[in-house]
This record gives structure tokens, sequence and C-alpha cells, in this order.
DNA sequence: TATAAAGTATCCCGTAACGTGAGAGTCAAT
DNA sequence: ATTGACTCTCACGTTACGGGATACTTTATA
């Protein structure tokens, strides 16, 4: 899809795809010879998601960061857009009450306190907004950065390591010895990363084949290692929760 | 109330407010003798004004020519914004519609075509958009503020003398001769400066009494003269409905 | 097949709505 | 009398594009 199609598929001007592509945020996957614009469908889906943090409110620096970082997860970042959405309609909702009281009360129908004239203005108490500054906060996402390219060539060979003795087998059960132990270094190593609980550690593993940029890197050690490690994760996970 | 307070009631920052100051927008109507700006009551109601304009998305230069103009109304604006909000409101629903399908169909439990991936954030068609823009687009407000700029000098003259004249009569009945006349001659004489309609001149009438700012330029002709053509101008506008 | 019309590219200046100090005066309470 | 919270006025910085200029490509039409 060119510019034109794209913009007016979602709406918005060409301009603002241009200027995505200026700052890095959505860069198109291809581009004609002439040096067209060629948006594929995996972008079209990042622009989904920038649209939905920019109806947030978050700034297009902070979006980039996000969606940039190792540590992203799209359906993560949906559920929590998802919430802070029907916050966000809440908030709505409360304006458009104060709007109604407004009404009856210039027809002199009703007292109102000033407080109640401006409830729904206040943006800054959204009780997600907190939860999303935790996990997408300068903090975080810097740490994450920072872990991922802390990362030593010791540590990228130990990565590649355990990549290859996991490959190896991956054609035993998820759930017998060896697997589970590989998956057990493979726990305390990339804790060194980043903070897993059991549950992210399963999501994480889920990730590896939902998201493709993961698949082929992982696959690039033997063909059907990222389902592998995806299914022998969810099985250590749930051993260990309990 | 001081900046502050202000700012903390609605949830604004100070700087917010400066700037209001600076373009004009929103000036105290008071300040103390060291230049602290004071905010009284009905600069409160102008702020919450200015506000729901802002949540509409109208620029802020737009909404400073909007309540500046002679044909403003309050009790109008307020309606069409509650319009306008719960236009926004559905909009806000569908998008929590797409990001709720897009969740399904990251698991692969549905489809959705790229139209749906994008339902929600078109904003430009908010059916009420339309009648804001004629209502208060660039050209109706342009003209209304021409109108009133345009009056001449020979105008101002004949708008006093009416008002002298209907002053006169204040005392009689709003439905005698000499008051309908008077009405019918400021009905046909103001149809100069706006296209007014009976209800809407109907509306003009009740408006003189509800802002004083109105309400203290008329009587300053007689005590009492805008009760009295709101009254009168209620009564022609019935009369000639049909 | 020529030629116009529509689409696209880059460059670059402009703008809107504040943010963010800097430096200085003001006010209420200890 | 002093401290700390508030306030003021510059004045420059930033964000997210808008909009024009100019040039090249592609598509539609005669």
């Amino acid at each position: 899809m060119k510019v034109k199609e794209v913009a007016e598929l979602v709406g918005i001007s060409v301009r603002t795809l241009h200027h995505y592509d200026e700052i890095g945020l959505l860069t198109p996957d291809e581009t004609t010879e002439a040096g067209y614009r060629v948006y594929s469908d995996e972008n079209l889906e990042t622009l989904q998601q920038i649209l939905f943090f920019k109806e947030l409110g978050f700034p297009l620096k902070k979006i980039k960061e996000i969606i940039d970082s190792p540590s992203f997860d799209r359906e993560e970042a949906l559920i929590m857009q998802h919430k802070m959405l029907l916050e966000k309609k809440r908030r709505l909702e409360k304006m458009i009450g104060t709007i109604e009281k407004t009404i009856q009360h210039s027809k002199g129908e009703i007292q109102m306190s000033k407080q109640e004239k401006f409830e729904g203005f206040d943006f800054s108490h959204n009780p997600y907004e907190q939860e999303a500054r935790e996990r997408w906060g300068d903090k975080a996402v810097d740490e994450a950065n920072e872990k991922a390219k802390n990362m030593t060539a010791s540590d990228q060979e130990k990565f590649n390591g355990i990549y290859r003795s996991l490959a190896a087998i991956r054609h035993l059960s998820p759930d017998c010895k060896e697997a589970q132990e590989g998956i057990n270094e493979w726990y305390h190593f990339i804790s060194k990363f980043g903070n897993y609980s059991l549950d992210a550690f399963k999501g994480l593993g889920q990730m590896y084949v939902d998201d493709e940029r993961f698949t082929k890197n992982i696959d690039k050690f033997g063909e059907g290692l990222a389902q592998f490690m995806c299914d022998a994760m969810a099985v250590y996970a749930d051993k260990n929760k309990k």
C-alpha cells in the first residue's frame, strides 16, 4: 500500500506518515526503485499500535522507545491499552455528566460546586497510568534497552550455546528431563536481562512463535526450535508454579 | 482564586493559565496590586467552556473567536458540545471494539479486514462536526464579527434610537401595539447584522436577560428594558409564527 | 503515443500549545 | 527576620505535524 492509500484507510495525513518515517517511528518495509514508500501488513499493525498509544496521549518519542524495546510485547500492550481506553471512556462519561449538569445549572434548576463543574477534565488520575508508567516508564524501558545493549560478547556466546544445545534436543518431548534442564538454564540466564516472573517467562516463550522477528532468529539454530522452546517454557512455568 | 488553586481544581498547569492570559483567551477579572491573577466565578465558567471546546479538538485561536463573538450563546454551545462529546464517546467505543477484536485476532481466533483494524480512529467523520463548522466555522463567526464591526455610526445611532423609543414604553404591556411595532422595527433592523429566524430572535431576547453583558448594556437605556424586550420579542416571535 | 492529471519525494520554514528554567518579587508562618 | 511556598515576567526549547516549493513518476485520457 502506498502513502495515500494508508492515509485514507486510517484517517491520517500523508505528511504524518512522512513524519513517522523521518523520526524512525514507522519506516515502510519496502520502497519502490523510484523511492515510493510501500507499507506492508506488518507496517499497518505497527501503525495501529502507534495510533492506540497516541490516542492515550503518549508522545511519539516514548512510543518509539516502547515498540522498539526488545521487551515489547504486542499482546500485553493491547491489553493495557484496552484498560486505559476504558478508563478514558469513563472520564468522557464524567465530562458528559458534567455538561448535562451545567446545562441544568445554567437554567437555574440545580446547584453546582466548583469541583463539580470540572469533573472529568483531570486526565492525570487514570489508575492505569501508574501501571503503564511502571511498565513503560523511562526507567523500565531504559533498563530493558540497557540490558540488551550491555550484552557482552561472552553473553552472546552463552546465548548461542544454549540455543544450540536446545536445538540438539528439539525433537524430544518438551517435558522430558533434558528439555526442562535446558530451559531451567535458559530461565536463569535470561533473568540477567529482565525480571521475568514464571508467567512472563511463559509469555516470552509464546512470543517466540507469535512474533516472527523472534521466530526467525531462533530458528536459525534449527527449524522448529522456537516452537519447541515455547512449549518447553510453558511446561517449565506450569511445573514450577507451586 | 489564585492561579494554583484554579490549576489544581481543574487539573491543568499554572503555565497553561499564564498562556491563556497571554493570548487573551482568559484574562482574570481581577489582579492584586502585586500583579497576582485572581480568577472570578465567571472566569471559571469561561474556563469550563474553553476546556470543553479543547476536549473537542478546537484550536485555542478559534475558541477565542467563538467565545468573544457577539453572537456567542453559552447554552447553545453547551448543547452542541454535549452532542459532540456523545459522538466522541461513540468513536471511543468503536476503538475499544477494535482493540478487543485485535486481541482476539492476535490469538488467531478471528479474521479482520484492514478497515476493521482502524475503526474508530478517523476523527473526521463526526456528524456534528459539520453542524459545528456551520455554526462556528470561520465564515460564520467572521461574518458575525464583521457585521458587528461594520456597524456604522448611523447604525449605532439607529440602535440607540430604537432602544430609547422602546425604553420609553417599557412600562406598557409587552404585547401592546406600540411595543410590538417597536419590536417589529427592531427585528428588521437587526436582520442587517445576522440571519435570525423567529425562533432565533426569541432566543436572542432570552439572551438579553440571561447574559449580563447584554443586560447591562441594554439597561443603560432604562432599568428593566432588557426584560421588557425579551418578553416583547417572545410575543412577537410567537404571534408571527403562523 | 503524447500529454495532462494525480501521486509521490525531499527540503525547509511555520505554527500551536505549552514546558522549562532563570531571576526576582510577595506572602504567611514560624 | 527568615524561610518556604507562591507568584511574576521574560525568553528560549519542544512536539507534531501543516503547507508551500520544486522536481520526479505513474496513471488516465485523448
